[in-house]
Order: C-alpha cells, then structure tokens, then sequence
DNA sequence: CCCACTTATTTCAAACCTAAAATATTTTTG
DNA sequence: CAAAAATATTTTAGGTTTGAAATAAGTGGG
C-alpha cells in the first residue's frame, strides 16, 4: 500500500495484463464494428441478430430462451426482444416444451438455416481477412489459451 | 466454390482465425460483464463512465468533447450523456474554451480524480486476477500482436 | 391440498448508443 | 464584408442493453 516500496515483481505483470486488456477490448471493438457493418450493408441484420441464429445452428433441437441468454452472455430480456423480431422475419420459430407450459423451445425454421448459411459463409471470409495476420498455430494456440481463461472464469464465478 | 473440393490449407487456417474470433470474443465479453458487475456493485458507476473518466485522467488538460468521442469511438451524442451525467455527480467540469465559445474543454475536477484513483486501483486488480493465467512475458507478446492487428485494421480501413 | 420456494420468461425504467438534424460559432472565399 | 462552408456541440428519434420487478407455472414439504 506504500508509495515508497520499490516496483516489485508482481506490479510489472499486473500492468502488462492491464496494457493485454485494453489492446484485447481495444482490437475486439474494432473488429466488432466492422462486422456490424458489414452485416448491415450486406444483410441488412445486426450482430445480435447473427449471434443468435448462430447459437441456434449449433443446437438442432433448438434451445430455451435461458438457455440462449446463457450461452450468449446477454440478459433474459434482450433475448425476448431478438428473438421476438426474427420470429416476425420468419427465421425463427417458438414450440411449446411439453410438460413446461412456462418454457419455449427456440428453432431456427428452414428458413433461418438457409438465411444464415449465407451469412456465415460471409462472416467466416470477414474474419479470415481482418485476422490474416495469424497464422493457422498461433490462432489455434491463442484460442486455446482464451478458453483455457473463459474456463477459469467461470469457475471463479461459482 | 465445389463442394466436392479437398480440404485446402486456406480452408483450416480459415476455420483457425474464426475460431480465434469466437474465443475472443466470448473471452472479452466475460471480462467486460465481470468488470460491469464490479463497478456497479463497488462504486454505482457503468463502464461507459469509467472509460470517459480513464480518458480524461491521461489528459490532464481535459480533453474537447469531440476529441473525447474520438477517443473512445463512440458518437458525440453519447459522450453528450454521459458527460452530463458526470457532471452533475460532481466529477467532471466544463470549462470554456478560450477563443472558441462553441467548445468546451472537459475535465475531471479534484474529486472526480480521486474517485476515478480508486476505480482504477479496483480495475488493475480485477484484471491481474482475471487474466492471472497469463504471464508478464506472455501478456506483453500478446498485447504486441493486437496492437499490431490494430494498426493493419484502421489501415485497411482507409 | 396449500403455502412457500424455485424456475422460465416478459415487462419495465434507466442508461447507452447511433446517425441525422438542429443550433451556434468560426473560418474561408468571392 | 457577406455568403458559404466548416467546425463543435446538443438535440432528437429509434433501437439496444441491463438489472430488477412482475407474471406465470412448476415443485415440494407439511
């Protein structure tokens, strides 16, 4: 807590993470916002729309709106709106769960899988673009250590 | 374009850089969350606030509402509100620009300072224990090869 | 059965965010 | 100098997002 102790060891670290946090935020911005763009102009769609058919094209069986707040790390509420304007589109469907008359299971319609084929076709181009400059190991390696690190954050949350 | 075609080395580099993406992704919203729910639980503050005030605490001259939105890339309008909101906390001034009544120069005032001291001793030390699985040397590599990624990003923008 | 508890979802208020229009001021130019 | 252009900011309209409260439905102990 003294202003007067030499830098130790441990100062030096927690600012390289602090710089690593905000390149990380830095980067995950812009990248963000030009694919936000880019969904707009080509699709006429947004990045919470996208995240949510993808979510869905991962789960044939489709998900329960909890279930998708969860894996998407959004609020319950947001997704009712989200999911709400893709039913009106036609790229989604809500079935009833048996024996749960408080629950939805979410679907994308035959529809929604074409619509977002094409989208994530574009999406992955995007991305292979703007992260040209890594190479096929050091994405590998970075991704692992990313989930290595969402793995340790959800465990300290418990 | 044929479905039929071999796997080519293109294709799982591709597969790679989006899969770094998603990680990436999921990894920055989860520290963002975690930090949001921290400022908001130990000092009732968001994190759009805590941005301006870190911007405003490297200028110690202030900084012009334009040059603030250019800062942290987000519209004027927004920085509108939120600076609004700052002020009447007490945490910030406007003080009017010699020469040029239509700009204000915005500051942190003695408390906002201190406030924001204290926000950002809290935020280090979130960061060093979410991102304790990275080592000084690593983090520094890391943090290297975003501001490299940044710099390729805003170029091919132009 | 019934009351309390939990779970699934929606609604709500407030903050955030953007793009575009409006306002006010300064600078440039014919 | 006056009109036009540029600059700095705020206002406005329309969404997005969150956390919390409200609603609705299931579960379980007594």
């Amino acid at each position: 807590m003294s202003e007067h102790a030499a830098t130790l060891p441990e100062d030096s670290a927690s600012k390289a993470r602090l710089r690593l946090w905000l390149r990380f935020l830095k980067a995950s911005r812009s990248i963000e916002a030009q694919i936000r763009d880019n969904l707009r102009r080509e699709f006429a769609s947004t990045l919470p729309r996208f995240d949510v058919m993808a979510a869905l094209s991962r789960y044939s069986d489709g998900l329960k709106m909890s279930q998708l707040s969860e894996v998407l790390r959004v609020s319950n509420g947001n997704v009712t709106g989200i999911v709400d304007r893709l039913v009106e589109d036609g790229f989604l469907v809500r079935v009833a769960v048996p024996n749960d008359r408080r629950a939805w299971q979410v679907r994308l319609t035959e529809r929604g899988e074409k619509e977002f084929a094409a989208q994530a076709a574009a999406h992955e181009s995007w991305i292979n673009e703007m992260l040209g400059e890594f190479g096929e190991k050091d994405a590998a390696n970075i991704a692992i250590r990313l989930e290595q690190l969402e793995t340790s954050l959800r465990e300290r949350k418990q």
